[in-house]
DNA sequence: TAATGTGAAGCCTTTCACAGCA
DNA sequence: TGCTGTGAAAGGCTTCACATTA
């Protein structure tokens, strides 16, 4: 039992193991074996033994996992295990997309706050979220708000990234790819679209396929 | 000077270099140096070089990279030098939000066709594509439509997936993960919103700050 | 018996350091 | 002199094989 840095992969896995592990429990399953968890999810077995056994042991020889231990296991070491609250700049399409999107509650994340630049948006609801202007970024910090999620036109995310920043956010998850930013200020994960698009064609023409 | 396997990762920043010197080019810039080219997209002088030399070499020894002749290189190793066709399917916000984005243009990528399943919808013009019945989605080999992006909600995703392998698509980006693809048919690339949203608690509250 | 947990091997990627060239 | 191209070293992740345990 050891724990030390995790790979970056591994975190990527756990998540999905862990909305897996949770889609199980759901349909009433109590225990599952790393074969099946992995079949289920297009993973192999050793590969999830491996990734657990980065942050204990929580199996039975013979058995498998109980379901509901080794939820709790993975929330933990994800800092899953309490409500983070977010803020979303970029209330267009992709903004609203997000702004409405259920899936991101049983993870633990909610969003508290959303903001646009545009007049004739701002003051709207979209679900049961108030848009504000930007101008008012700068309450984040004393809404004890620590996530952005940036989805802005490309032009406006360099601006948007400062702003956020200066307004303590500790984590930025962005739609537009910057490259400009302070790293040790805020851990960026970014969705590039356009890049992952891009990506495509090389592995169309060529045999190889790969898992992404 | 080599033509073998070039690694995933080397791909991802070529995606990256490519659009960095895009822009130089439209900047008016002919000529760059690793150095400045990878300062100007957070990756490493050395990393660019390494990833230029798995297809060849392009530089001049004291004077860098001539951008025009390097972005033409970089287009043929990724496939990009032709006109892509795709189709999108799933009209909600998120598939407007990627119809409307007009960055795919410069990388080589139209959309050609949108789908949705929703009477509503169908008909509708979204820029300038009209949306189409799903039932319509079997054309899309007459049509020689290559790339399909999949933008339904999560319950929808594996029956879309399932039609647009049967209509011949040859690579998929897919906004909703999906484990059960048979992934000698096609090469898909996910985009998992939620998933990378997950990840970002983990490394906040851990010192340790890395790339994506 | 059936499945876990993990050291060790193998493989892939990143980083380094420097020879070589304009 | 300044910058490229690349072999070699270092580092990190995946896979394997099997001892171990309920």
């Amino acid at each position: 039992m050891r724990y030390h840095k995790i790979p970056d992969e591994t975190v990527r896995r756990l998540v999905i193991c862990l909305r897996g592990l949770l889609s199980l429990s759901e349909r009433g399953y109590k225990n599952i074996s790393s074969h099946n968890l992995a079949n289920s999810l297009g993973l192999n077995p050793w590969q999830i033994r491996k990734d657990f056994s980065y942050f204990g042991s929580f199996g039975t020889p013979g058995r498998g996992y109980n379901i509901e231990k080794l939820v709790k296991q993975i929330r933990k070491v994800l800092k899953l295990n309490a409500v983070h609250k977010a803020a979303l700049v970029g209330v267009g399409n992709l903004g609203s997309a997000v702004l409405t999107y259920s899936g991101f509650g049983i993870l633990g994340f909610k969003i508290f706050a959303a903001f646009d630049n545009d007049p004739k948006i701002i003051g709207r609801r979209v679900g049961n979220i108030k848009i504000e202007d930007v101008s008012n970024l700068q309450t984040l910090q004393q809404r004890k708000i620590e996530i952005g999620i940036i989805t802005v036109p490309c032009e406006a995310a360099q601006e948007t990234f400062n702003k956020l920043i200066a307004a303590g956010i500790k984590g930025i998850l962005s739609f537009s790819p910057c490259y400009k930013t302070d790293r040790k200020k805020v851990k960026v994960i970014t969705i590039d679209i356009a890049m992952d698009l891009a990506r495509l064609p090389y592995y169309i023409t060529t045999r190889q396929i790969t898992n992404v």
